[in-house]
RNA sequence: GCACCCAUAGCUCAAUUGGAUAGAGCAUCUGACUACGGAUCAGAAGGUUGCAGGUUCGACUCCUGCUGGGUGCGCCA
């Protein structure tokens, strides 16, 4: 157990002999905002106080009499309103240190009950570009998964594409009449948007094209062989494309279930949806309405799960994904990752889904994030003007990566300038991505998901490839573990590295890398620091020793923790 | 029309169950290279948290109203 855990417990311990009857729940301790202060404070007490008539400050001063905590903490006082701060005792942190240096723990817990996690992201369109659009739930998705993976859990990625639709219509159609086999073979999906953009023109102008799309649709519904080979073919094509940017980003999935997975398991559902009175023909479409209390907000926003075409549609595929997941990996929880538009859409889901399993505990979790915009602020458009496409991006971070390693390391050939290119280049753009809270929009701009400086990836790439060098430089190729604390810098940085764990489990509760962004960020700051005055390799003994144990501590957080966001360290760059 | 989301420094963003004096980066200005990598560090400046009320010991955070922007709303996904 951590030290900021510990505490917790201990002040727990001591509320209940002062209160015995209190639900301590609620009685978290926290870093300091102001170290001031102390390093860990709680600010519980005031509500439990508030509850009982009782005076906060004497409340807090009773419960700190009651707190044994002297062999972790140098002081712990009553203050403010009533708060309980606490001062870590500097040779507290001794055995926490070593223990991790022997790789014992990295100052986070494994989860003791690990829970069955479903997460559902990126979720790309066959025959269509992966865009900018598609960058956030790829990559949030695949660090939310890669955290709950590191605290223990066992986590399932499924990716939910778009393999199926009315588009299929059209696709067949340009396919047939104007597909030109060259330039598929070198750009297969932008070949297939073309001519999807021709016939989509086309239909627009003229109802006879449209009839013939239509008539291909229900060709390829009905299982006519040719258009079941084509539509195969198209899948296969823009897979291959989604998987090569997947490599690129190093992202993978357990599980690619399209929605052309589910499409036996669609009209059963439906039909038990209504031999059980939860959806009713209305309007010649099969609906659920949300007549219930429990749903009273839904109460206007009836969810169709079966046009009156007799198609179904995209609710009706969630509902049999939701299903098939449950029945088939008894998840505890099911994460999906989209953009906020999505947000109804996954309540009316979510909430039908309760109606037709009730007793299902899975937890249900829209993890949504703000629209994206252009510079002018206005919502980024693909469709009107220009899209940027997830591999030009790619390909410009990995080029500005390059001309900024080759300045800075010229004399490093040019196989390893590429590869440092690719990971510093690749990395920049998920940690802009990542370091901002999900939920407000985010504006395209080339400039901040391609900046090198400041609070970005590579700064915290760089701050482990010093460390790296002074291993290098040093021949350090195993330590044993001391700790002594000379300079105010290294108490700072060590005390930084406690929390590890506590930023795990807040970003896995809350959905949030960007708290691992942030801690990370805050972590380099503070080695950066210790770097610039507390020399290492130059240190007497048992300084140096203690010097190179913060370091390998520090180095191994920022790999583990940029790990999480999917993003690689380098030994130099 | 109804519902949901957002508004924080010039710009892009943080702010850990409602907690103490709202923090970073970029840009601007001033400094620091004969210590382990200057993709760095130290410092300055920058704020009526959209507006007006309310709840609270305490509000960027919760409630109400308003302004401005965005998104969605039975047969696209």
């Amino acid at each position: 157990m951590g030290i900021p855990q510990q505490l917790e417990a201990r002040l727990r311990e001591a509320a209940r002999v002062v209160l015995p009857d209190a639900d301590t729940a609620g009685l978290l301790v926290r870093p300091c905002a102001d170290k001031r202060f102390g390093d860990y404070q709680t600010s519980g007490l005031m509500p439990l106080a508030k509850a009982r008539g009782l005076d906060p400050r004497k409340l807090a001063a009773e419960v700190c009499a009651k707190l044994d905590v002297r062999d972790l903490c140098d002081e712990v006082t009553a203050a403010g309103q009533g708060f309980i701060n606490f001062r870590l005792k500097p040779a507290a942190l001794v055995p926490v240190f070593e223990a991790a240096a022997r790789g014992e723990h990295l100052f986070f817990d494994k989860a003791t009950v690990p829970r069955t996690v479903v997460v559902d992201y990126s979720s790309p369109n066959v025959a269509k570009p992966m865009h900018v659009g598609h960058i956030r739930s790829t990559i949030i998705g695949d660090s939310i998964a890669r955290i709950l993976r590191l605290l223990g859990h066992r986590v399932i990625t499924d990716n939910h594409i778009g393999d199926w639709g009315t588009q299929f219509g059209m696709l067949l159609l340009g396919w047939k009449r104007y597909l030109n086999p060259a330039a598929l073979e070198s750009d297969p999906i932008a070949e297939m948007e073309r001519v999807y953009k021709l016939v989509n023109a086309e239909c627009e102008k003229d109802p006879a094209t449209l009839q013939a799309a239509r008539a291909e649709l229900v060709k390829l519904q009905r299982g006519d062989p040719e258009n079941r080979r084509l539509w195969e073919q198209m899948v296969t094509l823009s897979r291959r494309e989604f998987d090569r940017l997947y490599a690129r980003l190093d992202v993978q999935f357990d599980y690619t279930l399209g929605e052309s997975f589910y499409n036996p398991r669609l009209e059963p559902l439906v039909n038990e949806f209504v031999a059980r009175g939860i959806a009713r023909e209305s309007e010649g479409a099969i609906v659920v309405f949300f007549d219930e209390p429990a749903d009273a907000e839904l109460r206007n926003y009836p969810l169709i799960i079966r046009k009156s075409d007799g198609a179904f549609n995209y609710a009706t595929t969630d509902l049999a994904t939701l299903v098939y997941r449950i029945e088939t990996w008894r998840p505890d929880e099911i994460i999906y990752v989209t953009d906020a538009r999505q947000k109804l859409h996954f309540a009316q889901v979510f909430a039908a889904f309760r109606r037709f399993m009730p007793e299902a505990r899975v937890r249900l979790a829209h993890v949504w994030f703000g629209t994206i915009l252009g510079e002018d602020g206005k919502p980024f458009r693909t469709r009107a003007g220009d899209t940027v496409k997830l591999a030009d991006l790619l390909d410009e971070a990995e080029e500005r990566a390059l001309k900024i390693v080759t300045e800075k390391n010229p004399s490093l050939p040019e196989a390893q300038r590429r590869e440092i290119a690719r990971v510093v280049g690749i990395g920049a753009v998920k940690y802009a991505d990542l370091m901002q809270n999900r939920e407000t929009d985010y504006v395209f701009r080339w400039d901040k998901l391609l900046a090198l400086d400041g609070n970005t990836a590579p700064y915290l790439q760089y701050a482990y490839t010093r460390i790296a060098s002074i291993f290098r430089k040093g021949q350090v190729a195993q330590i044993e573990p001391r700790l002594v604390f000379e300079a105010p810098e290294e108490l700072a940085l060590a005390k930084h590295m406690l929390n590890f764990g506590l930023v795990l489990e807040n970003a896995a509760n809350e959905y949030r890398p960007n708290f691992i962004c942030n801690f990370l960020y805050e972590l380099a700051v503070r080695f950066s620091a210790f770097y610039e005055n507390c020399p290492v390799l130059q240190a007497p003994e048992p300084l140096r020793l203690s010097r190179l144990t913060l370091c390998h501590l520090a180095a191994q957080i920022l790999k583990t923790g940029l790990g999480v966001l999917g993003i690689r360290t380098l030994e130099q760059m």
